[in-house]
DNA sequence: AGCGTTGCATAAAACGATTTACGAAGCTAG
DNA sequence: CTAGCTTCGTAAATCGTTTTATGCAACGCT
């Protein structure tokens, strides 16, 4: 149990009776050494539990098999695991588990262009970012120290960028509208948040598109994701003007319930007197009486199309990458109503 | 855009006119540069947008600035993400807040003792392991290559253990059991896991003192945690037998719920035939119905004490520490009953 | 003049790997 | 016999820092 010094390379190479090169070349399949040296010294590497030193390999080979993750709209928080929101934590969850299996692993890093870093930042091997907004700092960072990149949803003011893998919300929104509509719906308000980035960007114009595809007047709301619930109950007085909406999709889990109970404070529930969906699957979502229908965004299936392509691109391979995953409706009681 | 190599110290050294030794010294003040010398440099350094790279440092001082945190009952459930298991993830999430306070950042690092391990993580700084089990093997590992590292609960078998954290479950176990007491409770059963760690221990010994200061009878089960609400509801025919328990205290979230289900498919709901109580709070605990009343074990509080232990021991103080949190009981409906 | 300080700065040796370039045998062909 | 080619290894440079040991003035003192 002293502070035993780790054994390197020249532990090794002193038992083995080789020089490091040797043992160096052995490990990694270069050289030329003759087949019967490689597995000697192999053997002896491993009966040692020789390991080598990642820092010491990293500073070399400038790979040190970690990437990081960055969650924007976290960083506008400065809340790393608000209450209710979980999809950015599963995200985060299955990116991890997805690097693994990739010999990566993840490293979640706090906002890049504010404040300390962590010094690590600059020595991983690539980062995913997600829901960048336009033109993000965080992006142009990157791209300033040339670090491999994927976003999760593209920067909205860079259309030509390489690499993103995204959820199709335009699809999304426009199945949930139809969802609505389906069972009985006219006048469907909208309430998206502020941060300029796709997610918001595409579900507003999906919206825009699906009204005047249908004739109706949009009512289009928006409300800092900062506030959350307060955000949603201080909108609905809005929503309110002019008569009670047919339905009400918002986009974020924290604003529909705070909707939800301001409405029913004012003696509206859903699905009785309104219908409410929601565009990504929360705990409140699921918690709410009555439960909220809401988007799955399938954030496992999302970290593993981007950890995939983030792992080819810090691999050498750099295929451009475009990937649109499709999402999935879940329907509860806060939209269903015999048609 | 292109390939751009960052800037190194040899190229402040070179823009100074000094030699690299003095830009490292000014920008660690350390050695014997006059203040105008050092000041100089440092600016020129800043200008550059100089940053020192970790691999480089970390390989000479051998600390990175990273910690590792390893969930063993997580890595029991080959599951980094498990459905309705909220506590794992927001003590992560705060730990990962509290690192940062202490210029570090905080990596999760999936089961050291199995399968390829990520480069770095012989590398890191120092570890928190939540939840070792007896003579964990991860702790092993650890101790042999002497790298610190910090429990959030007692190893079982290692009572001398120096550095840990942990809430106080036998005292929050007496609290949940005394509330259930109060509300009429006579007979309590105890559902436990079958995991070797301390939460485990202490509960289930907390539970039998309390038993036997009562002079009732304990009925104590234990069902596997990856069993989740299967391995609960498999549990209640044996639970029923001699009649319903007056009061159910399970200790994980995931049985809780499993146990009712199965018990409301029988006829039996809480608070009004039996009531119900939850050793830690969970999605399951706040949104089943009735609400399970539960024990914020405060993952929070636990993550920041653990990691300032941590912080301190790396930072080469190591006043050994052993720190115990105290939770607080969510009473909720499931064991409401007017007296 | 000689000597010990003091103050400032640097050269060089780590840290632990990878990679490049070269060298010593042994063999073959002319 | 020797030039040339394999085959198998190794020496040394390199990655970017930190740290240790040393050097060189200038100064004050006897």
């Amino acid at each position: 149990m002293a502070a035993h010094r780790n054994v390197t390379i020249k532990d090794v190479a002193a038992r083995a009776g080789v020089s490091i090169t040797a043992v160096s070349h052995a490990l990694n399949d270069k050289g030329t050494l003759a087949e019967e040296t490689r597995r000697r010294i192999r053997e002896i590497a491993t009966s040692m539990g020789y390991q080598a030193d990642a820092l010491a390999r990293g500073l070399r080979r400038s790979r040190i098999g970690v990437i990081g993750i960055v969650l924007r709209p976290l960083d506008a928080l400065e809340d790393y695991s608000p209450p209710g929101v979980d999809y950015f934590l599963r995200f985060a969850g299955a990116a991890a588990v997805s690097a693994l299996g990739h010999g990566l692993s993840l490293m979640q890093v706090a906002d890049l262009v504010k404040g300390p870093v962590t010094p690590l930042a600059f020595s991983l091997d690539g980062y995913v970012v997600t829901d960048p907004v336009r033109d993000d700092p965080v992006v142009d960072l990157l791209e300033s120290r040339s670090i491999p990149y994927v976003t999760l949803g593209r920067d909205p003011g860079k259309p030509q960028a390489a690499n993103w893998v995204a959820s199709d919300d335009a699809a999304a929104t426009r199945t949930a509208l139809d969802h609505l509509a389906e069972h009985g719906a006219h006048d469907v308000a909208f309430v998206g948040g502020t941060d300029d980035n796709s997610w918001n960007a595409d579900a507003e114009e999906a919206y825009l598109h699906w009204c005047a595809a249908r004739g109706s007047t949009p009512r289009l709301f928006r409300s800092p994701e900062r506030l959350g619930e307060t955000g949603g109950r201080e909108l609905v007085p809005r929503l309110l003007d002019g008569g009670v909406p047919d339905a009400i999709y918002s986009l974020t889990g924290r604003h529909a319930a705070g909707i939800q109970e301001a409405m029913r404070e004012r003696g509206y529930t859903a699905p009785e007197h309104y219908l409410l969906a929601c565009g990504t699957d929360a705990e409140q979502t699921r918690t709410a009486e009555p439960p909220i229908t809401a988007i799955d965004l399938r954030p496992e299936v999302l970290a593993r199309e981007t950890v995939a392509l983030l792992a080819q691109i810090t691999r050498g391979e750099s295929p451009a990458g475009r990937r649109l995953v499709a999402s999935e409706l879940i329907v509860r009681r806060s939209s269903q109503r015999g048609r």
